[in-house]
RNA sequence: GCGGGAUUGGCCGAGAGGCUUAGGCGCGUGUCUGUGGCACACGAAACAGGAGUUCAAUUCUCCUAUCCCGCCCCA
C-alpha cells in the first residue's frame, strides 16, 4: 500500500486553469471586440490593473467576511526590499471592481469632477472547486461607472443605462433567452435593519429548515434567500422582504430605475430574493441568467449567472477614498462562451436534425473562420524563395496567403491547399520563367495564368 | 472543503479476468514526376498513474490525479 506523493504533472495546466486553442479563440476574441465596441458607444474607456494587489485591498474592499476573501484566494508573502522592511501579502485578484476603486483613489479621478466610465477585460483568480463554467482562472468582461456625487455618479440613470446596454451587448452576442433577475439591497442601514428583522423571524422557524439554512440562519441570514430547498420554501417566502425595509431615497432609487428601463423596453423580473455575495453593494443588484440544466440550450450547469452586478455606493470610502458612488457588473466570460456554443449547437442540430454529422465547428466557435486568400505552391524546393517572396508581396497588398513546400508532391499540395485556402497558386519553372502564375479557384475549377504583376488583383477579384 | 459518476490512439467510440484492444474520423505513404477533392492498398498511433487480489488484470479492489454532476458559493 505504498501510495505516491502526488506527481505534479509539470506537463499539465494546474487545475482549474486551461489553455485556449484556435479555432475557440476566436470566439472569444468576437466577443471581445464586441464588447469594446459597445462600451465605447457608451462613452467607456479602457483600465488595465495590476492582476494582483495588496492582500489588504480585497479584505477591506470585497469584505473579510466573504467566502472569497475568508478562503478562496491565492496569497502569497511577497519578499522583503530590504533588511527594515517586512513582506508584504499579495493576492491574485479574485474580482476587479476593489483594483478599479483604488485606482480611481490613487490617481484622485474623483479630482476632474468627472464620472468615470471604466471597463476592464481580464483573468481572475479564485481557489474553487473547479466545475463547467466555473475555473480557478477565469476571465471577466466588466464596467464600473463611478465618480463624485456632482458628475451624477448616484444617478438612476446610471443604473439602467448600464443595464441596458447590457441588454444590447447580449442582444448582440446573440445569447438567447436571457433574463434580467433585478432587485435592491438598499443602503447600508437599510440592510442592517433588515438583517435584524430576518434573524427575528427565523428564530422561531429555523429549527424546522434544512442545516444549510440553520447554518446561515446564524452566519448570514441574507443567504437563506438564496436557498433552493425545495421543503422550506414556504418558510422563505413568508419571510419578511427587503422591499419594505428600504428608506424613501432607495424606494425611489429602485423606482427611477425600474421606470428607465421600462421606458427603454428592457425586460426584467424583480427577484426579492436576489442578494448578492460581496459585502460592498448597495441598493441596485442584478443578475443575467440563461435557462439553466434542464434546459439544454444553455451550456452552463448550475452555473447559471451570466454576470451579475450592482451599485457600490460605499465602497470608495471604505477603502479610504472620497465618496465615489457607482455601478458596475462582470460578466463570466468563460460562461457566455460556454452559452453561446451550447446555442450555437442546440440551433444547429434544429436547424438539420436529419445529418447527424459530426458535431463541427459550431460546437466550438459558431465563428466562421474565413479561408485564406490564396495557397502557394512552389514546385520543387528550389522554387521555394520565390514562393515566399511571392507571399511577401500579395501579404503586404494585404491578402491573406500561406505558403508550402516545393518538395511537397503536386497532390499534398493541393489537399493542403483546398483545406485552407480559396485559390492555389502554382509556381513552377514555367512561371518563373514568363514571370507568371497559374491560379485555380476551388469553388469553380477554372484555371488561368496571369502575370505576376496582376496576381494580387485578379485574386481580390475573385474574393 | 463534502458527496456521486467517469477516464481506452490527435478526436469520437466498442469491448472482455487469459485469445490480436474493434470500428469511424483525422494523419502518413503508395497506386499518381505539373493538376487535388474520389477510390483502393499499406502504415503510425491508446487501456490516466500507482499499489493490491489472482496462475493470469486494461477488465475486480484500493489510493492518487484529472474531468463531469450535485452541495457550498460565485462570474
Amino acid at each position: 500500500m505504498s501510495t505516491q506523493p502526488k506527481p505534479s504533472n509539470p506537463l499539465k495546466a494546474v487545475r482549474g486553469t486551461r489553455d485556449l486553442l484556435p479555432p475557440e479563440t476566436a470566439l472569444w476574441n468576437r466577443i471581445e471586440q464586441t464588447a469594446r465596441q459597445v462600451f465605447s458607444r457608451y462613452g467607456f474607456g479602457e483600465i488595465r490593473t495590476p492582476i494582483f494587489e495588496a492582500t489588504e485591498l480585497f479584505a477591506r474592499g470585497v469584505g473579510e467576511e466573504t467566502d472569497i476573501v475568508s478562503k478562496e484566494m491565492y496569497s502569497w508573502e511577497d519578499r522583503a526590499r530590504a533588511q527594515s522592511e517586512k513582506a508584504q501579502s499579495l493576492t491574485l485578484r479574485p474580482e476587479n471592481t476593489a483594483g478599479v476603486v483604488r485606482a480611481y483613489i490613487e490617481h484622485k479621478l474623483g479630482e476632474t469632477g468627472d464620472l468615470q466610465k471604466l471597463y476592464y477585460i481580464g483573468p481572475q483568480f479564485r481557489r474553487e472547486r473547479p466545475q463547467r463554467g466555473r475555473y480557478r482562472q477565469f476571465w471577466q468582461i466588466g464596467v464600473e461607472v463611478l465618480g463624485p456625487v456632482s458628475s451624477g455618479s448616484e444617478s438612476p440613470v446610471r443604473d439602467a443605462e448600464v443595464l441596458e446596454m447590457l441588454a444590447t451587448l447580449l442582444d448582440e452576442l446573440g445569447v438567447k433567452n436571457w433574463r434580467l433577475e433585478l432587485n435592491s439591497v438598499g443602503s447600508t442601514e437599510d440592510r442592517k435593519r433588515y438583517d435584524a428583522a430576518l434573524r427575528a423571524a427565523l428564530a422561531p422557524v429555523k429549527a424546522q429548515m434544512c442545516e444549510d439554512n440553520q447554518r446561515r440562519a446564524e452566519t448570514n441570514p441574507l443567504r437563506v434567500l438564496d436557498s433552493k430547498e425545495p421543503a422550506d420554501q414556504e418558510i422563505i417566502n413568508a419571510l419578511p422582504k427587503i422591499a419594505d425595509f428600504l428608506d424613501d431615497s432607495s424606494r425611489e432609487h429602485f423606482a427611477a430605475v425600474r421606470a428607465a428601463l421600462d421606458a427603454c423596453g428592457v425586460p426584467y423580473t424583480v427577484n426579492p430574493r436576489l442578494v448578492r455575495g460581496l459585502d460592498y453593494y448597495t441598493r441596485t443588484t442584478f443578475e443575467f441568467t440563461v435557462p439553466s440544466s434542464s434546459d439544454p440550450a444553455s451550456g452552463l450547469g448550475t452555473q447559471n449567472a451570466l454576470l451579475g452586478g450592482g451599485r457600490y455606493d460605499g465602497l470608495s470610502e471604505m477603502l479610504g477614498g472620497p465618496k465615489a458612488p457607482g455601478i458596475g457588473f462582470a460578466i463570466g466570460e468563460d460562461r457566455l462562451v460556454l452559452t453561446l456554443q451550447a446555442q450555437a449547437e442546440a440551433a444547429a442540430k434544429a436547424a438539420d436534425e436529419s445529418s447527424a454529422g459530426a458535431p463541427g465547428l459550431a460546437s466550438q466557435t459558431w465563428v466562421q473562420i474565413p479561408k485564406l486568400d490564396a495557397y502557394i505552391a512552389p514546385m520543387g524546393a528550389e522554387r521555394n524563395a520565390a514562393a515566399l517572396a511571392l507571399a511577401r508581396e500579395l501579404r503586404r497588398a494585404g491578402l491573406s496567403v500561406e505558403v508550402g513546400d516545393g518538395t511537397f508532391r503536386l497532390k499534398k499540395s493541393f489537399e493542403a491547399a483546398d483545406k485552407v485556402a480559396r485559390h492555389i497558386v502554382i509556381l513552377g519553372e514555367d512561371e518563373l520563367a514568363t514571370n507568371t502564375a497559374t491560379v485555380k479557384t476551388f469553388a469553380t475549377g477554372e484555371q488561368v495564368k496571369v502575370a505576376r504583376g496582376q496576381l494580387g488583383e485578379l485574386l481580390r477579384a475573385k474574393g
